[in-house]
DNA sequence: CTACGTGCAAAGCTTTTGCATGGAA
DNA sequence: TTCCATGCAAAAGCTTTGCACGTAG
């Protein structure tokens, strides 16, 4: 499916009081909506990795499934909207055209390194980000809710000269 | 003889009082590509404000063009995505769906405080990001081009209580 | 009984592309 | 002649939506 996988995970999952299933059950009641099957095969489904995914990821799989679990490519996607609303995924970046989410709960926020030629998403947590831009924003008076922030150019591993190159897959 | 496209780099490197049609020239020479009228009426038009600006809002003006200005939806595109390429303008945001630019010539490199209820976007300037930035990637020899950072919240003008609203219906 | 949800197919949207025509060198 | 460019229309591709049917409460 040809995208970026985030193959270096240097940050630790946070105890979290109340499961994913659990926080979007109470995000849904707050809308009297349900929590029904087929959106509890999302979530749960979303966070059995931790890895960042697309709609069709999900898509590809959960459509095949059979019984309870087996969701509609229309539902995956109403769901996500749902997930991101509730503050429990939210959308990182853009590759192939598709929007690319991440877990945003139960995990710490940090930024992206991303490689131009073979795509590879690294993560870094740096609070000196946070509390640079916490100040710039306070010295304008802007109340900063979060940040979105991508480090564009080569990693190390595409930046060495000789033969092997990391794969590269979708460069225009 | 004429002369050798590697002129043409060291040139534009070093001389940064050309304009951005001249910009636009001398890359599209290192391409073997032309300053057709069409490409001039656009860098010219996205030049002409210093404004963040969409595909569609030169679509609507530059197709309704009488004359040697007039060009087409897919010329514009075509065009912006060599101006991306010549450095001249770069993606910053997406709104609306819509891939939103701004000048990347003859203009510092800066970011955004993006207010999710007005949509108005603040630009600011810190070099102290970029060094961090800098640190950060190679702490991970990662060689660094750009960045992109939002930074969400909501502005002064919106955090104001009351009745009086900040509103701006098209957030570019 | 009512309101919310799901699936399917079709529509929507922005952006890209194939192709034939036209023009500069 | 030989490419490079443009326009038009159609294609791409991801995401959303209209609609009818189910089903939880």
């Amino acid at each position: 499916m040809g995208f970026v996988v985030s193959d270096v995970i240097e940050l630790s999952a946070v105890d979290v009081a109340v499961t994913p299933v659990e926080k979007f059950r109470e995000f849904l009641l707050t809308r009297g909506m349900r929590l029904t099957p087929e959106r509890e095969a999302i979530v749960t489904a979303v966070y059995s990795t931790h890895d960042h995914f697309d709609a069709e990821q999900w898509i590809t799989d959960l459509t095949r499934q059979k019984g309870a679990s087996r969701v509609s490519r229309s539902t995956i996607y109403r769901s996500l909207n749902l997930l991101v609303e509730a503050g429990l995924i939210r959308k990182v970046a853009r590759s192939n055209d598709r929007e690319v989410y991440e877990h945003d709960y139960g995990y710490p926020q940090h930024d992206h390194l991303i490689c131009r030629k073979c795509g590879t998403m690294i993560e870094f947590l740096n609070t000196e980000v946070s509390e640079l831009l916490e100040r710039i924003a306070q010295e304008r008076g802007f109340r900063m809710a979060g940040h979105r922030l991508e480090v564009d150019g080569v990693c190390a591993e595409c930046s060495r000269p000789p033969k092997r190159q990391h794969r590269k897959l979708d460069m225009i």
